[in-house]
DNA sequence: ATAATTTAATTAATCGATTTAGCAAAATTT
DNA sequence: AAATTTTGCTAAATCGATTAATTAAATTAT
């Protein structure tokens, strides 16, 4: 009624243990089995359904063939599908993933490294949150492979996938520019994550070389107040005496919340207002606005590969992948 | 360097693994350790950092404390909120989650649960696919506990946890009804799924029951086709001579799809045409369309429950829970 | 015919934790 | 004082698979 066991096995073919171990593992070439029991093997397994037992190998082997992915919010459609092409791409290699959600708090981030840790996950891929350094740097100490995914921590050395913030960022905003836009307006996290400042840094640059940067109309949100803070900054900016002409929305859950917002107050995109947006939303499917894309198919496909080069591997100097975005207008 | 292990607690305190695992699982009591011993373990436990090693508790045990999700598409914002409650809510049990992806693939659907099953998942909570039912058959058949979600199989008794799909697009299309629209089409999967069909019979029912049913409104979408077939379909309703004035789309991801194309087309919602959905989408942000709205954390909720249960306790009767759904206008 | 080599399979240790049965020593009862 | 019970701890088996070391048999070489 139980499992199959290799003792099973064993039993009904007549063999040791050890036998069938070498010929399920395609070792019987090296541990010279004579062909025609290996294939009476081959076949009893294969009749009596036999499945190895992963905890016993991974016990031995002390791998599991798994890798956590820790991201900030599964739900996030941007997370989701690089979520989708992780496992897509892992999968490829004979890896499982392990999804978990840090819903962006640092202590539930700590936690949820922990169980993984003791699921003994050959390595992680770690979209990490604010502080989240600490935590990081516990894993590389560990010795324990790590690739951080979308953010990182310019002070820390690591394995990193992301895409160019600052240049897409310049991009978006000069596009802005290009419309005829003076007045742009910036939503953006209050945090201290390199990957948020730089796209700032890209949206004053663009500004500052033409003398139109306005510290004034940079707008931070906090995670926890979201739709709060930016229905306000909204609010004011619109009924404002500022009169802007352009906003640039920083992330899709933001850009979602602020395009409510706008359509809430009857300002009309793009006639009232230009918006451009970074990563599509569902949201402006009906109003075509033009968002910065990242490669989320590739930006998956090269954290498994670095990870899994990683695991095979470990003390690799660290790799620091930027990919390009595109602007879609 | 390598992790510690119980056998070296044994070996810095002096005593036996025996007392050490005793002492660590709270059973030093009816394992009668003295007091003293069992803090100082405990203490040195700590000192050293030990973290028992999952595999080894697993393969002793033959429980993994691991519940497999199986879904559709973890990209589908339904399936992503579904997978994070769920996550959220099994991890109250000590459970964790391994998420797998099917694609809507029968093919997949079998290889993904094989694996899992190799990794010894304690029970799984699978929305299954068209023609699913021969891997959750046999799943039954290795008496592994597994709960379906949002589908299920009528003929196959088995744990199940869902929404009142006929009464929600009964109530769904009578809304329409009410605004008075006369000739509504409706967009469903060509599957033999039943919970679409359930879907399919609540509008028939509607519309049945005021002689306004009409065969060729029920426009049918394959999942491999599904942007060109809906394109068509939208197409053909809008510049027929059949002059609709009312959609139903039984799904989020065809919602998001026909929206679209009615806009591509010119066709106002809701002046032109009337339109209600299942499930919300950020594709409707803007429009206000009225919806279907499934209860998603409850539904994880209750799936984790009745697997957590069955996990406990195998072979009880299967429970179905139809959860109501709220039509939010 | 004997020694050396090759082939074919097995034994037993191991991974880390759990758990049952059982041994001594101490405490209690008779 | 002897018998019994309780207390405190350990030895060893176990979960399922892997693998180095070893043995036994068959084959080849001398």
């Amino acid at each position: 009624m139980g499992r199959v066991s290799i003792k099973d096995i064993a039993g009904k073919t007549g063999v040791s243990t050890a036998t069938v171990s070498l010929v399920l593992n395609g070792k019987d070439k090296c541990g010279r089995i004579s062909e025609a029991l290996s294939e009476k093997i081959r076949e009893t397994a294969k009749s009596m359904n036999y499945k190895p037992n992963g905890f016993a190998k991974a016990l031995r082997s002390g791998r599991s063939e798994t890798i956590g992915l820790v991201v900030a919010d599964i739900s996030n459609p941007f997370f989701a599908h690089l979520a989708f092409h992780i496992q897509e791409h892992a999968d490829g290699y004979g890896y499982s993933v392990i999804i978990t959600n840090t819903n962006e708090s640092t202590e539930k981030m700590e936690k949820r490294v922990a169980i993984l840790k003791c699921r003994q996950v050959d390595g992680f891929i770690v979209v990490p949150t604010e502080n989240g350094n600490r935590c990081i740097e516990e894993l590389h100490e560990n010795n324990i492979p790590v690739v951080l995914l979308d953010r990182y921590f310019p002070e820390m050395p690591s394995h990193y996938v992301g895409v160019s913030n600052f240049h897409a960022s310049l991009e978006a905003t000069e596009y802005l520019l290009t419309l005829g836009c003076r007045k742009i307006a910036l939503f953006t996290y209050k945090t201290t994550l390199r990957h948020a400042q730089e796209r700032r840094d890209g949206y004053v640059a663009a500004l500052a070389s033409r003398n139109l940067y306005d510290s004034r109309l940079i707008k931070e949100v906090n995670h926890s107040t979201i739709t709060e803070d930016i229905n306000r900054s909204v609010q004011e900016l619109i009924s404002g005496q500022n009169e802007i002409d352009g906003i640039f929305f920083t992330t899709n859950t933001i850009s979602s919340i602020g395009l409510k917002k706008l359509r809430e107050m009857q300002v009309h995109v793009p006639n009232d207002i230009k918006v451009i947006c970074f990563d599509k939303s569902e949201s402006f499917a009906f109003s075509n606005i033009p968002f910065v894309q990242q490669p989320i198919a590739e930006m998956g496909r090269q954290a498994v590969d670095i990870i899994v080069e990683q695991i095979r591997d470990r003390n690799q100097s660290p790799v620091h992948v930027e990919l390009k975005t595109e602007l879609i207008v």
